[in-house]
DNA sequence: TGCCTATTTGGCAAAACTGCCAAATAGTGT
DNA sequence: ACACTATTTGGCAGTTTTGCCAAATAGGCA
């Protein structure tokens, strides 16, 4: 693995960390209804507003969310509909691990 | 979050967890061309052949590759092309972010 | 059987991630 | 300025991940 190859698995790992949590894949799937502050999201999560805030920071950084600050609330929204794809893709591979076990057990 | 909508983020969450790690995605990129055994991707990676071994079966316990034993090698093969989605999908994300940025700057 | 190669597993230390609390920051309204 | 709300940041303990070594397992071949 020379150097310019390996940057970019460690960017394409780098997305793919910042989905690899529920609370972040929750996230996402609110954000792609609506844009939500960050009170909505933690009353729909359930965690400490903090946990929340920083789980957002993650998202943010990877460049999968991008901040809006109105009045003295900040609102999410997904920068790019083509985390959607990602998301739908995962729900894909799990429907395929489904079939095969299904198949294995009929 | 109730349960059974918590059960769908957690399942979400551990497939991309599985993609998550620079060599991980190298390891599919490589499946996605051929078929490989261990010893082949630990020459092509550079890392301990365990090391090499532990990520594929993080890769095979997310049901995204699969092992077929023949001799005394075990061959890995990706399990489902939708991976390569997915795979697709993170590219198309970085390259929105790189646009964003270029924009930016310019 | 014994030796060799390929792979997996156990164990351990270092690093990264998570989630809470408390404190800091920023904006609103009085 | 002060109080109040929304959010972020720092810090810390607990958990998980990572990568190496050493040992165990499994198959091929003499």
């Amino acid at each position: 693995m020379n150097n310019r190859i390996d940057a970019k698995y460690q960017e394409m790992a780098k997305i793919s960390k910042a989905l690899a949590h529920p609370t972040r894949m929750f996230i996402i799937d609110k954000l792609n209804e609506n844009e939500h502050c960050v009170c909505e999201l933690t009353d729909l999560i359930g965690a400490d507003i903090s946990t929340v805030s920083k789980h957002l920071s993650v998202l943010k950084n990877a460049g999968i969310i991008s901040a809006e600050k109105r009045s003295n609330m900040v609102y999410y929204t997904l920068r790019c509909s083509c985390v959607l794809n990602i998301f739908s893709c995962v729900m894909n591979v799990i429907q395929s691990n489904f079939e095969s076990a299904k198949q294995i057990i009929e």
